[in-house]
DNA sequence: TAGTGGTCTAGACCACGGT
DNA sequence: CCGTGGTCTAGACCACTAG
């Protein structure tokens, strides 16, 4: 079987929003009416409208209609983790190359990050990645260190090294967690990005990990402000987003 | 009934998560065993566990049995919206003031987001807040004009507007939309949250509405960057964060 | 191959919202 | 009051993982 029922319905919902075919602000059908006209049960019906919830389009209360609330889609995982993809997504073109690439002691912070002993050699990487030409962010990424040599081996302007990866080693970039926050740029941030120094950066510090947890990277991604944002939609009933005191 | 089944059988297992019973990396007993566990059928401890990860706190595979990935408890809604009740949570007091109060006509910008029409009298608040005293968020509010007369009547020291507004008008602030990017200190910004001009401050733009995706309120929050972050959690099967471009 | 999560059904009752 | 979503059950079959 192809795909679940749920998701097909979850789609055919989603391209409805998009055409607005159900406006902003109007109600969907109820659970009821939709199991019949897609031949589910009622349980198959909810499991596609939480993932809309999940995903911010749609609101719920108990005894009223559901509503929709916003129109834009929200974009798949596979895109937020592969800077090519998103671009392409987009209707951009991805640009980018590495910077600087070495093997250097796994400092306090990566040994934490990657739950490995301080001082094993690791794979650092600084890449310069660009839309439309346009520097927009500069990545330090740090590779555990099973996967460093894989890392290394690659093309230098490889676009997409989570495919790659994915491709040369069944390795799967599963889980997520992004820390956001803003620095000034530096000087050498400055030069690669094109802007003045201690211009504020956008900066996300993510950690990437398999399916089971175990950690695979992290990385220091600074965006320019102007170029890059990030959007969170949240409800009463569904909340990823947190805020955190520093230190 | 008090609390539904789902959620107890969740936060019995949050909990144990947090006393590291369940340590990060770790395996999950399998669904039959909490089902028999808790004397739930086993949708029910479905729905649990769906909630924890959508929380980041927990992966699964088809297959394999559900790993544990963090251990810190993320927060509640409520205290994501106000600053007073997050401030409480995380264990500090949370102070503020009124800084400048007035209404103006709609710009086009509180039309387009509060979905208004340009020009309509609209209360804008412009507030100052701290954690155990020392300033750390500047909020730029606008409010739309049927909730206006309601929050300008309010006292300016009120520690939790949204909180104020529930209790004497039954408002619920159900949904958010949060736009995170970077921005320099202004002079103002700059003076009130004690750093230096051109420093680099966290924004977060952000539409709040009711249930029924109707605007309430839209501000503009500015953070020290050394004072508070944003943390999102994501999953392959799971993203509420999306990236976007400028413009 | 056995264990486990993913999908799906067909019902039931309850709690809340709007008319 | 009726319509609707929220909760919950008991079972079935399938897809995938792991030993």
């Amino acid at each position: 079987m192809p795909t679940p029922r749920h998701e097909r319905i979850a789609e055919e919902l989603r391209r409805a929003i998009d055409r607005e075919e159900y406006a902003v602000g109007s109600r969907l059908p109820t659970e009821a009416e939709l199991a019949a006209r897609h031949d589910a049960s009622r349980g198959t019906v909810r499991q596609a409208l939480a993932a809309l919830t999940a995903e911010g389009l749609i609101g719920s209360r108990q005894g009223a209609r559901r509503v929709v609330l916003a129109g834009r889609r929200s974009q798949s995982f596979a895109e937020l983790r592969s800077f090519a993809q998103w671009a392409q997504a987009m209707g951009r073109t991805a640009t980018g190359r590495v910077v600087e690439q070495e093997y250097r002691p796994a400092t306090a912070e990566d040994a934490a990050r990657l739950h490995l002993a301080p001082g094993t050699p690791l794979l650092n990487v600084l890449r310069l990645r660009g839309l439309d030409g346009e520097p927009v962010l500069i990545e330090r990424s740090v590779y555990a260190d099973w996967i460093s040599p894989t890392v290394a081996s690659l093309d230098p302007e490889c676009a997409s090294v989570t495919q790659r990866l994915y491709e040369d080693t069944g390795l799967v970039f599963a889980h997520g967690e992004h820390v956001i926050d803003a620095v000034a740029a530096g000087a050498r941030d400055a030069a690669l990005l094109t802007v003045r120094r201690t211009s504020p950066l956008l900066r996300v510090r993510r950690v990437t990990t398999t399916h089971d947890g175990r950690p695979v990277e992290w990385s220091d991604d600074r965006y320019r402000p102007d170029a890059v944002s990030f959007t969170v939609h949240n409800s009463i009933a569904n909340n990823a987003l947190s805020r955190t005191t520093a230190g």
